[in-house]
DNA sequence: TGGGTCATGTAACCTGTTACATGATTAG
DNA sequence: CTAATCATGTAACAGGTTACATGACCCA
């Protein structure tokens, strides 16, 4: 249910392509939700059946045809409602392979297991690292769209992004301490 | 797929019927997995199939028949080859709902912005309280099993969901200042 | 008399993932 | 010459959610 709105909310930027929903997807709210592209073509296929956005084509010559989708009065309701709404249920809920097997290890050496932990370790740092560029992608959507307003609010969800990486940077390095002890 | 060797992890300590793994399962790897009882239920049917699980009937006069489960060499092949695999890829995707309104949510007022996240932050602190009571569900399996090496493993997962839940504590307490400085 | 526990699930639906298909243009 | 970009998707499958079904027993 969550994609639709994350797709509705940015089609109430203006018109865009399937193909250009993807990329501005991908580059914002990538933080806090994923989807594949079959997935959004599906997505606004089915919204379009409920009448929450209109497609217009544009003819192109040299390039494929671009399939313009604009948001309507009824979707623009439906996300006003959405966003009116308090949902906070299952919103501290995780999902995590890497806790899964650790709750497993039990069987296995202390030392195979502060290994795993620290290649977990070293994929936090490299994932912080990555983490220096959303600050830029974020001031260009800024600038490009001029809605300083909104940059506030991207720029926060971001910075839960990164607040995760470091507890879990935080929570190995523990781990690892607390495995030592056992040795 | 993850789902799957959950429960055969669980299996892994020996026999149980699908209704006590579903307790199981909500007991102790709901920190960071989740599942419906139609889905184990579904699973374990598959695991059969696939030869990794085999079933028996107890049958009872004055309740229903329990289904008991035990894994077979080739599941218990299936989950040491699971665990061995390092599988750190997607682990540090975050799904949130509520950051996906807050990135919308720049046309709403600060102030609505400040309430929706001190609803947030209560409830962080509702969570926190609810994590006091799973160190005696640990100790409680710990002392049922006498498996003092995975109490832990269990332990190291359970302070992942705390320390999870101080960080959006934060986060939420750090967004409220941020948006106080706009007004 | 109503709700909880024991114990089994099925059916339908929705969401997410993976792989495939087309075909032209442009940059290295 | 190869890979990337532009631009559209479909098909099949896997995984997750919601609702429903059965039936007895026990406790307040």
């Amino acid at each position: 249910m969550s994609l639709k709105y994350g797709l509705l909310g940015l089609l109430n930027y203006g018109k865009i392509t399937g193909y250009e929903l993807d990329k501005a997807f991908k580059d914002s709210l990538c933080f806090f939700w994923q989807a594949q592209t079959s997935q959004i073509y599906r997505e606004l296929n089915g919204m379009e059946n409920l009448g929450w956005l209109t497609s217009e084509i544009v003819f192109q010559t040299e390039k494929p045809n671009r399939k313009l989708y604009s948001i309507t009065d009824s979707g623009r309701q439906e996300l006003q409602a959405w966003l009116a709404q308090s949902s906070l249920d299952n919103e501290f809920q995780i999902r995590s392979v890497f806790l899964m097997k650790l709750f497993f290890s039990g069987g296995k050496s202390v030392q195979e297991n502060i290994s795993m932990l620290k290649d977990y370790k070293a994929r936090c740092m490299d994932e912080l690292a990555d983490l220096q560029k959303t600050d830029n992608i974020i001031e260009n959507y800024s600038q490009k769209t001029g809605k300083k307003q909104d940059a506030v609010y991207w720029g926060i969800t971001a910075r839960f992004g990164e607040l995760h990486i470091q507890m879990c940077l935080d929570f190995a390095e523990e781990a690892i301490k607390k495995l030592e002890g056992l040795q």
